[in-house]
DNA sequence: ATCTATGGCAAGCCGA
DNA sequence: TCGGCTTGCCAT
């Protein structure tokens, strides 16, 4: 694709001055990787900036034509609103009048963005007659935030700008990867097809080494535990690190009185000290202008945010500040800002991408469960430490920071950039946002692409409504998947099968989107193709975007990305990076289906949900169904699984066939288990693979809450179980269980264990005020540590012990041992290995002899 | 300018 | 004392 970049100059990298155009024809040539595209407030222009691997800076471009975006003008609004030939607009009709599309709407949102380069927009406001207005609008939709769709540039994909225009990088599908796709996807409309390989190019396309640095900073505060408000910047900043994937480290010090300076030779970095913090933070601004990105962890709301207002505060000059402030964020001029924090803490990342390694969303923890180094722990406050202390605390966060980008090769920079392609939006943004706007990104971009209109989502629900099943559980819009009652006891050889990606593998071939549920065509085909248990019914005419998107992605997971990941034959590296695109998609299909049930998604389209989750347990009731008519025995089910007790091989191929050949989904076999527990209760159960390793789900013993004694007795159970072979194993099993409880019996009555093993971790999500209905432990924990002068804030790990007395629990750092409630730990314990042990059909009571505990103990 | 969904369990709170 | 509700954590 060919852009004209004649309107654009290059800014450049030296000064904050801009070259002037033609002059600058030279510097225009060169190869780079799209990684941001925005608007400039400052200087009121829209800009693109590539990443140049060669040279490792940043280029940016600065829209020149002076007149770009923001002509939102009213009154030309409200003579739109009138018009009808708005609303017989052409892109109209793909919906098919399904969507009674307010068109006006749309041009307000859209017009704050067009580009205004017709006569329609002179010194930013439209004139001439409605209908040029919308002649203009229909011929040159323009939206600014998106040169990205004007252009049809793709983020973290390379380009070659030349002279005055730019053009992707020749980039060839590997052949191997196009003839698998080619061969084993089952749609053959020819848009599906393209599009199939669209994503794979795009997918394919190599990720470049980024050029980066880590920064953090220490600031002084008079009082201990209390961040310095980063508003106010009111205290100099004592000391700042910046770390280079280069291997170059920096550290800069603010001499202090009453502190003795002195070199610091053992650390590794390069040491400068300043008596004057405007020279300090001037020589920190210069180097950070030598990365094309900087990471931070919490950059958005601290390290940035306080370094440009202490800068304002200290009168540095605005032109050697590199950095520009929004509401929640912080961006480089000339570079790329990437702020971990808002990465990790976005749960589908965190869940999906890194399968809740890491639980707490703090430096040190995400450190630790990832790299395996945390944080260095400081006796003193920040302002009491030595330059030599202060220097190693600050460097080490900044080297933790770092490697969270570098550890296993590069593996988060990776993942944005396929994040980014994936969603058309550029890397700090795909870092920063959640997914369902990615998949809003994603979507519109195809809209875009395809010169359809944009619904609003007031149309959307008025004209699909909403849903029709009743949920299960009060106060859900709809009802969802089926969990089958558990066959309680134990099990050997257990096959578990599962369809992969279920939802999205529904929306794919089901049809489902806004557009083709409820449809409006009266065509008996589309009328009588019903959602099971439902009175809707989806179209049989088009094919919906949603449809399209999810399934083709779902195609290059399951098809490609996922088998090549565990590709033997591919090198290491290769492999790694397939890795990083499954799990990508992973992420992204994941959500897919969820975002239709979300108020807050401006495609909210709950029969869309709805008749997803329909489906599933359609289809799921059915497999059951067949599963039984072939004789195989059902022992257990979740929403897009079921457990086979000893199954024959062709069975399970019988099975499997037949869900390809009826249902159009693909049933796998996804675990085969030595043996499985399986308690009364859903969503709980105990597997042992063959080579002895265990899958816990569901079991309190395993929950992140409990305590760490209770974790480890758990644990030992566990162990024991992983070793049993045969039925006749659990006689054996049960002694040594015996055992064990008896040891932790012991052990708690004589209060053996450490405090800390005793305390409940959990997590306050609101402030203490903001726990009106009831007061739970953890917030009575929390109300006793605020009492005593520290800080709670929500998202804050509350640890607490049990004790005797009112109101029964105490923080951790404020109890003695003594005070312990041990009646009540012996309770949790018994509860705890309870449904374990039910499932092998012994009770506590039964396992000690037919005698109550305390009895049992003597207690 | 943020924010995928529903189902299920254990424990504790609190009003009837 | 009981039962419904709130909370947090987990499964999918």
């Amino acid at each position: 694709m060919n852009c004209s970049l004649d309107s654009f100059i290059e800014g450049s990298s030296g000064n904050g001055e801009v070259q002037a155009s033609g002059s600058a024809s030279e510097a225009k040539s060169f190869s780079g990787y799209l990684v941001e595209v925005g608007y400039d407030g400052e200087r009121k222009s829209a800009f693109i900036k590539f990443y140049d691997p060669n040279h490792n800076r940043i280029r940016v471009w600065y829209d020149n034509t002076g007149h770009l975006p923001y002509c939102y003008v009213k009154e030309g609004l409200d003579a739109v609103k009138s018009n009808e030939a708005v609303a017989k607009h052409p892109g109209l009709e793909r919906l098919e009048s399904a969507v009674k599309y307010d068109a006006l709407r749309d041009v307000k949102v859209e017009l704050t963005k067009i580009v205004a380069k017709d006569p329609l927009s002179i010194g930013g406001k439209p004139s001439g007659s409605i209908r040029d207005l919308v002649k203009a609008w229909e011929a040159d939709i323009k939206y600014v935030e998106n040169y990205i769709y004007d252009l049809s540039l793709k983020p973290g994909l390379p380009y070659v700008v030349k002279e005055d225009s730019i053009v992707e990088s020749e980039f060839e599908i590997p052949e191997e990867a196009k003839q698998t796709v080619q061969d084993t996807i089952r749609e053959r409309e020819k848009e599906y097809v393209d599009l199939t390989l669209n994503w794979l190019k795009l997918l394919e396309c190599p990720v470049p080494w980024y050029l980066r640095a880590a920064l953090d900073i220490e600031v002084y505060s008079d009082v201990a535990n209390r961040v310095p408000d980063p508003r106010e910047a009111e205290y100099p900043v004592i000391c700042a690190s910046i770390v280079g994937n280069d291997g170059r480290s920096h550290i800069y010090l603010l001499e202090r009185e009453g502190f003795e300076k002195k070199d610091l030779p053992s650390l590794n970095a390069e040491v400068q000290f300043y008596d004057d913090e405007k020279a300090l933070l001037t020589e920190v601004f210069k180097r950070i202008e030598e990365y094309p990105f900087i990471i931070t962890f919490n950059g958005d709301d601290f390290d940035l945010r306080y370094l440009y207002h202490r800068a304002e505060r200290l009168q540095i000059p605005r032109e050697t500040v590199p950095i520009e402030l929004s509401k929640d964020s912080a961006s480089l001029r000339r570079g790329v800002h990437i702020d971990l924090y808002k990465f990790f803490f976005n749960k589908s990342i965190q869940v999906y991408a890194f399968s809740q390694k890491y639980r707490e969303n703090t430096l040190d923890e995400v450190a630790v469960s990832l790299i395996e180094e945390g944080k260095i722990e400081i006796q003193n406050p920040i302002s009491q430490l030595t330059y030599q202390e202060l220097a190693e605390y600050c460097l080490n966060d900044a080297e933790l920071t770092l490697k969270l980008t570098t550890f296993n090769d590069d593996l988060v920079m990776k993942l944005i950039t396929i994040l980014a392609r994936i969603s058309y939006m550029g890397l700090g943004d795909v870092s920063r946002q959640g997914v369902s706007n990615w998949i809003k990104s994603m979507l519109y971009k195809a809209h875009r692409e395809r010169n359809m209109l944009i619904p609003r989502s007031d149309d959307i629900l008025s004209l699909k409504g909403i849903t029709t099943t009743q949920a299960i559980i009060k106060g859900k819009k709809y009802k969802g998947a089926i969990v089958v009652e558990p066959v309680q006891g134990v099990h050997f050889k257990v096959s578990v099968l599962d369809f992969a990606s279920l939802y999205p593998s529904i929306i794919k071939v089901w049809n489902l989107g806004y557009e083709t549920v409820i449809c409006p065509h009266e065509d008996p085909a589309c009328r009588g193709n019903l959602v099971p248990g439902t009175p809707l019914w989806i179209c049989k005419r088009n094919r919906a975007l949603e449809s399209l998107l999810i399934g083709t992605l779902r195609d290059l997971r399951v098809k490609w990305y996922k088998p090549k990941s565990k590709d033997p034959q591919l090198p290491e590296e290769k492999r790694k990076l397939y890795q990083v695109v499954q799990n990508a998609l992973k992420v992204v299909l994941n959500a897919s289906y969820g975002v239709f049930g979300a108020e807050t998604f401006p495609l909210y389209c709950p029969p869309v949900a709805e008749s997803t989750a329909a489906i599933g347990r359609y289809v799921i009731t059915k497999t059951i169904e067949k599963a039984r008519s072939l004789g195989v025995n059902v022992i257990y089910g979740d929403t897009d699984s079921i457990f086979l007790g000893n199954p024959e091989r062709a069975q399970l191929e019988k099975l499997m066939e037949w869900s390809r050949e009826e249902l159009g989904l693909e049933l796998e076999i996804d675990k085969e288990y030595r043996y499985v527990a399986l308690s009364s209760r859903k969503k709980n159960y105990l597997g042992v693979y063959p080579d002895g390793n265990v899958d816990v789900k569901g079991l309190t013993g395993k929950k992140r809450h409990i305590p760490v004694f209770l974790k480890e007795a758990f644990s030992q159970l566990i162990g024991i179980l992983s070793q049993v072979q045969s039925r006749e194993d659990f006689e054996m099993a049960i002694e040594k269980i015996k055992g064990i409880v008896r040891k932790c019996y012991l052990d708690l009555k004589a209060r053996r264990m450490p405090m800390e093993d005793l305390a409940f971790h959990v997590m306050i999500s609101k402030t203490i005020e903001g726990y009106v209905k009831t007061t739970p432990q953890h917030v009575k924990a929390a109300q006793l540590l605020e009492g005593s002068g520290y800080e709670v804030k929500p998202g804050d790990i509350i640890s607490f012990v049990k004790v005797l007395g009112d109101p029964g629990v105490k923080p951790v750092q404020l109890a003695v041992k003594e005070e312990i409630d041990v009646g009540k730990y012996l309770e949790y314990f018994t509860s705890t290995f309870e449904q374990v042990l039910d499932a092998l059909g012994v009770d506590m009571e039964e396992l000690m002899g037919g005698t109550k505990l305390e009895a049992f103990f003597g207690g």
